[in-house]
DNA sequence: CTTGACTCTATAGCATACTTTAGGGTTTAG
DNA sequence: CTAAACCCTAAAGTATGCTATAGAGTCAAG
């Protein structure tokens, strides 16, 4: 699979694939003769999870870290991985609730807000947040 | 409130309320005699929501569109509020389902991954995001 | 056999969100 | 009254994550 085709698949820019390799997020694919490089299909799913963490606020070098998770003799311990882990579903647990409280306020908005003709209660999203009880 | 005694209850910089002032993300304080800045309490709640809404991956052009949401008469009608509001609730949703399936993959990581020797299986991220059924 | 679409490297530029620097005034404790 | 701790503006610099440009080679269709 060249550069083009998955490109379009994934969405995600040429040139941004090119950074992602320099950046080592995704590993350097195998080159064609001509020097194209030649992706295999598990890029895909990489490529389909660094847009995703991207979207929920991970950084390219958090990113990295999670998908550098493993257990290998020589580089990463079950203690390690057990730790690491646990500290990104703390962080993860925390932007879920995070989010949830922004949702609820926005719900708030959403519903009651313009019930009437112009009702100015709970119109900003801090009074929204305040008086927020769930 | 002058600007330090604001910068350590929020644990923002001085220098990024400044700019966060600048950017229009939090309104121009009063002015005590001698130029410095006067905050009001207000202030706080506004700061921790830029906190919050950032870590979960708004932008500040974003998060000042949610402090902007109001009713009023001669800006913003009901109507538009509705659809500003529903917008967002939909990429909210979005990515609480994506940091749930994170959360899921990591879960699995961290609860299999390491149950026995060094036991290979759903040790990466993407494995263990491959191998959900949830 | 050339033209247009594709690929390559290397480098520069840009938007966002700070962060630091320079140069200066203000306040307060000793 | 002075030194440390605080505040001010304006402007430059930095880190992250792309995005565009230049200059060149490759390939497939007509």
């Amino acid at each position: 699979m060249k550069i083009g085709e998955l490109s379009s698949t994934t969405g995600i820019d040429i040139q941004t694939l090119r950074y992602y390799e320099s950046q080592n997020l995704i590993s350097k694919p195998k080159r064609l003769s001509n020097g194209y490089r030649d992706y295999s299909d598990d890029t895909i799913s990489t490529l389909q999870f660094i847009k995703k963490a991207k979207l929920v606020g991970f950084t390219l070098n958090e990113i990295k870290e999670l998908l550098e998770i493993q257990v290998t003799k020589d580089k990463h311990t079950c203690h390690e991985v057990k730790e690491f882990t646990q500290v990104k579903l703390d962080e993860i647990n925390h932007k879920i609730s995070e989010l949830k409280k922004i949702k609820s306020a926005l719900s708030k908005i959403h519903q009651t807000c313009c019930g009437g003709f112009e009702s100015a209660e709970n119109c900003s999203i801090l009074s929204a947040l305040e008086n927020s009880d769930d």
